[in-house]
DNA sequence: GACTGTGAAAAGTTTCACAGCT
DNA sequence: AGCTGTGAAACTTTTCACAGTC
């Protein structure tokens, strides 16, 4: 016990959640550099890759612990494979599919999550044209299945693609199952309980924010007087 | 000019992006409320749909004007009104796509833009086996069109869909086209000029900040210094 | 009694600046 | 000379608390 918390810098759940989404973007860019040959890093020239301040990276990093050398920058090799252990990158995830329809199926097609450790190993829908159907590996199961798949199979995040209507209630479902973490593409903010982790993935909203700043107001203000 | 500015609250200029950020869910909740049939709202009531604290609705929305009825709440249609159009959302916006691939063609078949009044009207892409390719009613076009589409169409939001490796380049020839928006979903964080605004939709990124937290770090650490 | 608008307090986050290491 | 680690300062964002209004 002793031994183990001796080699803590500090208890690393207290890391605020700012610094911990910030980390996955190092992680990348620290791969980046790996496959590119580099072999020591400044937090000058990470800040250059990834568009953070240099101040912000040694203080983000220094909540886990001192990974860098005095006056010399930091081992990317070493660097990268203790941010991946942080994140708990370093196994994969086993992930179930909420919503075959025309999104899901994308998300289904889609490439980019296994080489990530991120498996899509099952699939749900209670619409009886998309049961039974088989997309690669995976053949689309009756949401009432999920329980059992979600404790044989190892799943521990959900992606979200149903209807709006339906969203919480499968929001509830998966956090009864013990699932922990949820990536939602539904467009609407959902209720979760303490424990459940959840990202939303919402392009609406993205657009609408940016809009903001493509408005002339002064002009819009007139036409609102008139 | 005297007349215009004493109705303004406030410059709306000064709107902190983190305000700015929620007032879309405002405008999806309030949205909602208004196909329900609900007339006046409280921000507590507000703030239960869109789980965020009363307190912070009201000071919200004090950046930008005086919308409440003191002792009484906000009326639905009015606060929807005004807020649409300090984000802009009361004229339709045209974009373009960038990169027909895989995701590219998702993007395209995705029916949840429209209605909030963003239209894609054009698509590009470089490779020759999708230049010329008719989806819907957009023909897919090489990108030395771009800036004459551009023009020719008004768009001011891009989409962009293309290969990381391409990205930049990409990025940088929007910039010199005018435009001022992007939504990018290509996994990379570009860099962007001053007045340019940007919007990363990334799952991975997603995924990985929350597996942070379904991670025993105590029994991870101890594997590490075995 | 219910609720907004608001100044002030609290909390959280980022940046600075520099001692100390290599 | 170059760079990390770090406490302190600056800044931003959220929350509180209550006067004023209906």
């Amino acid at each position: 016990m002793e031994v183990n918390s001796a080699s803590l810098h500090k208890s690393w759940n207290e890391a605020p959640e700012t610094v911990v989404s910030r980390l996955p973007q190092y992680v990348r860019a620290l791969g980046r550099l790996l496959e590119g040959g580099t072999e020591v890093i400044s937090s000058q020239q990470l800040g250059e890759s990834t568009q953070i301040a240099p101040a912000q990276i040694r203080n983000d990093l220094n909540h886990f612990d001192r990974f860098g050398k005095t006056g010399q920058g930091y081992n990317v090799e070493h660097l990268l494979e203790r941010l991946k252990l942080i994140l708990g990158l370093n196994t994969n995830w086993n992930m179930a599919l909420l919503g075959v329809g025309r999104l899901g199926q994308a998300i289904l097609g889609y490439p980019g999550f296994t080489s990530e450790g991120f498996h899509l190993v099952a699939a749900f829908d209670n619409n009886p044209r998309v049961v039974g159907l088989q997309v690669g590996e995976i053949t689309v199961r009756p949401i009432e299945e999920l329980d059992q798949v979600v404790r044989e199979q190892n799943i521990n995040i959900a992606i979200l693609a149903v209807p709006r209507e339906h969203a919480q209630e499968v929001v509830d479902r998966l956090t009864e199952c013990g699932v922990r973490a949820i990536l939602n593409y539904a467009p609407m903010i959902a209720q979760v309980q303490q424990g459940m982790k959840i990202r939303n993935i919402d392009p609406v909203l993205a657009l609408q924010s940016m809009t903001y700043y493509l408005t002339d107001r002064k002009i819009k203000l007139n036409e609102h007087k008139v």
